[in-house]
DNA sequence: ACAACATATCACCAATTGGTGATAAAAATA
DNA sequence: TATTTTTATCACCAATTGGTGATATGTTGT
């Protein structure tokens, strides 16, 4: 009986694990990537940076597997479910792009992994890439692809454009308390207008 | 005589603040602003390190003016000389817009520029996107703004958009392989869909 | 209780980092 | 020429960084 409860015991590896990967989370959080160093890891841990080597490898394969941890784009693959698709994926482009604009506003950690995944050659962030990549060609092949026959390209085009806008003013905003096009976007009114534009120019699009 | 020709003596404190400047773009040049140590800094500049701490005052100083030297929205000034402005800044929208998509990819200098306008809060980085905004904001207020009226919020957004989408796409075209939304945008042909993309926008927004 | 093992800590290392006081060497001035 | 000022180098410092071998301690099975 006693054995059983004793799963929680002091000593448990798992839980170390957990431990140094919830450290890079908050790390990443407050100070940035530049501020991933193993001994300040270890110190956020609570545990020594030599277990950091034991359990992971090293300081590279801790981060590599905290973002292979994340799952960021799963709030786009819950958008893709239960939407009608007979309007050449309009009316999901618009709430995706929608949904995007606020999600990574407020997922700050996103935003970290998305300007690291400009900085840094990481494997595990070419990786994320990868997958948003994958994603993305499911709906472009299956839906918007046919619909738009020999505009396909170009469809694909303004929709670049606009996530990567949607990123870009996002992060803008969070480091940044300077307006963007003397827009401020960090106010609902300035957001607003935002989220006005995207509407238009999808609307346009499928004009 | 021999003084006169002496201006270029071996020591001069002008020439050795230049080598300093040249140092801090060749290194964010090769390894990104976090390979910008003082140590490193001085090994490329050729010079002791104690001369950066006497001429400039620290590392930050010194990077402060650095990015002062560099006057990276000269080529939006030059566009905005000799255009049209009676299609309400139509034409030089696109214009800008296109050369803004080509400088930024091929000046991979103000690229990281703008990518640690988004990272650190540096007080000369917040000068240089302070100029932007002041500089964009002359074009809104005398053209733009009267010529779209009560849409002409909606219209700052969709540059803010359209901008920041030719930022982020150029920026990660440089660090990254992958293509987006599966645009290879390294590619003649991927870029120009970008370009057409823009254009088209741009003409709708104006419709 | 005892060994065997997994888990965790500790002390220590070399290399790098930012930073400074003393000093040398060149240039300007007298 | 002698002196003063400017320019540059050097040796050194403390703190931080990534990394490891030896060791201690908790846990498990016998």
């Amino acid at each position: 009986m006693e054995q059983e409860i004793a799963v929680k015991s002091l000593r448990n590896k798992e839980k170390s694990k957990q431990k140094f990967l919830a450290a890079v989370e908050k790390i990443l959080h407050t100070k940035g990537f530049s501020g991933l160093k193993v001994n300040d890891i270890a110190r956020t841990a609570g545990l020594d940076k030599k277990l950091m080597y034991n359990y992971f490898g090293g300081k590279d394969e801790l981060i590599d597997e905290y973002i292979r941890s994340q799952d960021f784009w799963s709030n786009v693959k819950d958008e893709s479910e239960g939407t009608a698709v007979n309007d050449g994926g309009k009316t999901f482009a618009r709430a995706m792009l929608l949904s995007q604009f606020d999600y990574v506003f407020k997922n700050k950690d996103l935003q970290k992994i998305l300007l690291w995944g400009l900085i840094e050659n990481r494997k595990s962030l070419k990786k994320l890439a990868n997958d948003r990549e994958e994603n993305g060609e499911l709906l472009f092949n299956s839906i918007t692809d046919p619909y738009f026959g020999e505009n396909a390209k170009r469809y694909r085009a303004i929709i670049a454009l606009l996530i990567s806008g949607i990123y870009y003013l996002d992060i803008y905003a969070t480091t940044n308390d300077c307006t963007f096009c003397g827009l401020d976007l960090k106010s609902a009114n300035g957001r607003a207008e935002i989220e006005n534009a995207l509407t238009f120019l999808l609307d346009k699009t499928y004009e």
